[in-house]
DNA sequence: GGTCAATATTGATTTAGATCAAATAAGATT
DNA sequence: AATCTTATTTGATCTAAATCAATATTGACC
């Protein structure tokens, strides 16, 4: 399995919020350093997690967020009827867990695509410290604020773009939040297969890899594997509808 | 058109919080008496509109949050490439708005289906009212979770279900929306068109049209025109994945 | 009440992508 | 290194829903 999201901090020196690198896209991003020294009294940074461990189950209590430090992981739901899809992807800073927010158990299960860790936030410490700190609260409905339009988005990508349109349009969208965390934003080594990707969007794994094919055959890509490379970003931003 | 939605609390009285029939539903569900005055301070109860009209545009700076007092609205977006889409309907007790909580500018615009009005709730005031109010915070971010939980249910929704399964899923859930503030969940009036609900579901208008007559002719429901009957629930909740 | 525009139904045809089916290729396990 | 499992690619066929097209109905406006 190609390693796709390098770790982060490991190891090395005592963990916290005010040295991780990625405190500048992470929870701590609107805070000063007092508040970061508050902020860090009720975060655990101490969890990892192997390929294919669980982050927590579908109706699990909910009783935390996560932010990822390091690896990827994917959140995906069985529905009623069995019915069930991967929903999302998550990398090294974004946050993962605000599914149980409202009903006080996720909804979804949420599990490593490679070796990776996260830092836990209990959520009602969480509240609490946001009561105390105004750009706390303000951050946090930002950060849920992001999550609600992107799944709107998502929404209109679902309903209204072909399977290339949809593709190019993933390709991008991972190209941007890997370069948010200073990776390569041409050249992205994939955690999850062509059928996560295929239900992620709602396309058959066969789909994903003639897709794959085609924009290789028109030069706008190069695929090995688990390793894609952007070769030429216009038009693939032109057919993803970002133009 | 057909009014789906009785206004609520017009004229008769003084419009607040505390006397509002919704009040159940909406923002101050969670509050005691005195933080409910607290609540009122801050919020404008008188803002109506007619049919089309629009409570705010693409890309209009955010500063509000609006709860639906009466009537119906519908959001929609067109995004980069020009495909948009309808992606919600909002019903009397549910809040608009979020869409610009994180960028401060709304991805959507917002059209009234029917007469409408709503309460405007200035987001600035709201956060400082929730620095002192803990239950107002939990609650709103409930109320964020729940749009996001509903998102990623949506996600599914057109990820892997059929025509027929979505337009199931679609009038349950207005059934239960429905339900909630009072009106019959069997008898549903639409105030959206078969356009708009196709493009909400990512189908043609055509296919909604047909898959009603289908499930017409199997007795599952009545349709004349906008009103919509639901004869039988427990096959109409397998159809739509909720058994 | 009559005209017009918007909305909804229904039928015929097309098509994008699913499904079915092999054949490779890559990783994991021994 | 050899085997086994899992993931990927590619081809052939099928199908759900889109699109195209024609009415029919409804509501809005003189």
């Amino acid at each position: 399995m190609v390693v796709a999201m390098p770790n982060v901090n490991q190891r090395r020196t005592v963990i916290t919020c005010a040295n991780c690198r990625l405190n500048r896209y992470c929870l701590p991003a609107a805070l000063n350093k007092s508040n970061i020294k508050q902020l860090e009294a009720i975060v655990d940074h101490n969890c990892s997690y192997e390929k294919g461990d669980h982050l927590y189950r579908q109706k699990a209590n909910f009783k935390s967020v996560y932010a990822v430090r390091s690896g990827s992981f994917k959140s995906y739901a069985f529905r009623y009827n069995g019915k069930g899809r991967v929903n999302g992807f998550f990398f090294p800073g974004e946050i993962i867990g605000m599914d149980g927010i409202s009903d006080r158990s996720h909804i979804n299960a949420v599990q490593a695509l490679e070796r990776a860790s996260v830092c836990e936030i209990p959520f009602s410490k969480l509240e609490s410290l946001s009561l105390q700190i105004p750009d706390l609260q303000h951050h946090f409905f930002a950060l849920m604020g992001k999550e609600i339009t992107n799944d709107q988005e998502f929404h209109n990508l679902l309903s209204s773009y072909t399977a290339e349109e949809r593709t190019a349009h993933f390709l991008i969208n991972l190209s941007s939040r890997y370069e948010r965390v200073s990776l390569s934003p041409f050249r992205l080594l994939l955690p999850m297969t062509r059928g996560d990707i295929g239900e992620y969007l709602g396309l058959s794994l066969e789909t994903i890899s003639r897709i794959f094919g085609k924009l290789h055959r028109k030069g706008l890509i190069a695929v090995n594997n688990r390793e894609i490379e952007l070769l030429q970003m216009e038009p693939l931003l032109k057919i993803a509808g970002c133009a």
